[in-house]
DNA sequence: GCTTTTATCTACCGATTGGTAGGCAGAGGT
DNA sequence: ACCTCTGCCTACCAATCGGTAGATAAAAGC
């Protein structure tokens, strides 16, 4: 058994794989990803890779597992980070938008593997990630009971819808934007916003008599 | 020059192995596919194959292109078969979506062009596609005036977004629907309503009055 | 001090990759 | 009859693929 973390000294040559590894196959893909150039980028020999990874197919699965365990372990941090009351679903699906943002690779990753290996990615969403949007599916429909939440919303089907929008528009984005007039000008003239209030006016009912101060939905 | 349709006796070695190109690209990916294996699927030597298509880059390329083309020729024909007046938006995303729907592997070969060959996606898509969509966005702009169309909508960032939802929500499907709990229970099981929901409720003005009984909104 | 384990290396393997050379049968034009 | 061009073939190529064997040096355990 090797731990993955032993001696505090430097990040462990299997770390450094891990990584090196997970950067590669988001941008090039796994089979685009070829074991000489996850090497060359760690800076080691092809058989020393392997000395740590049995073989390319269980160096993929670890690179899978670590991305589900790290999205395992952020998210209850969020969830617990979110404000409660009416804002608090804005804030939450602000720190996911902002978890895949800040690193679109994650975003790229999840994507290919989706389309690789639909069988594992299934086991793996149903195993680690389903229990919390579960949850939050839950206190959605609390919602609609107190008039916040619309009464036509599909829970289940609305968390789901908005995960996949949210990894695919950031996995996509820089292409997909060219369809915007406001030509690149920097990756950061993305239409994020947009996305933000797709999200609330497809949860929140509308407040009772006045409209479009929004008032009562503002996020900060 | 070899045109794509000279005889009308049979099917054309070129649109065949463009065919089932397309097919195994869309499934494997098009690192992951070899030309031996789209040599057997359609059923010719290697060598022949790329006397079609002189090599595996300009294969792959005339998938893509074709892809595009097949796009550009469907949506001028969705949008002219919309039905005007408020339900038209409804109809035309209907149709946008049956059709990825009707062939998921249209999605998925998007998506994966759109993350191996960003560039290359984003030229055409600035090319081919853009056109539409910026009609399409004037239309919603127009929509905000008669009171039709929320005030608060970026068109184009609404359009894009919707977009890239239904490709990605139809790319993943199989893959996403994990987190829903009516499990499996055959592919059909997906929650398609409620992605045309959240379509609808984050670009049309809620009814003046009355609520909820979805009468200028229903789709059929 | 000796042995074992860990982590890396060089050298190599067979299989497969994308791609080329050149032959050959048939259809069509002249 | 002859020539040409098309479309497919067999045979082959160098390069790269994922992976193995075995040597070696340093560290750890006894």
């Amino acid at each position: 058994m090797v731990d993955k973390s032993s001696n505090a000294s430097q990040p462990s040559a299997k770390l450094r794989i891990l990584d090196k590894a997970r950067q590669l196959f988001a941008e090039h893909g796994f089979d685009g990803t070829s074991l000489q150039q996850v090497a060359d980028a760690v800076g080691m020999r092809k058989p020393s890779l392997l000395y740590h990874f049995r073989s390319k197919e269980a160096l993929r699965e670890s690179v899978i597992e670590e991305l589900l365990a790290h999205w395992q372990e952020t998210l209850p941090r969020l969830l617990a980070e979110s404000r409660y009351g009416p804002d608090r679903f804005a804030s939450l699906f602000d720190a996911l938008l902002s978890f895949f943002e800040e690193e679109p690779r994650r975003a790229r990753l999840v994507t290919r593997a989706a389309l690789d290996h639909p069988d594992l990615v299934r086991r793996l969403l149903r195993e680690q990630l389903r229990p919390w949007t579960v949850l939050v599916s839950e206190t959605i429909d609390m919602g609609k009971a107190s008039g916040q939440i619309r009464e036509d919303v599909d829970a289940e089907a609305w968390v789901m819808h908005m995960i996949s929008m949210v990894i695919g528009a950031v996995a996509v984005g820089p292409v997909s934007s060219a369809l915007m007039t406001r030509k690149d000008g920097g990756p950061s003239e993305w239409p994020r916003e947009e996305l933000v209030r797709i999200a609330r006016t497809s949860l929140f009912a509308p407040p009772p008599l006045e409209a479009d101060d929004g008032k009562s939905l503002r996020r900060q």
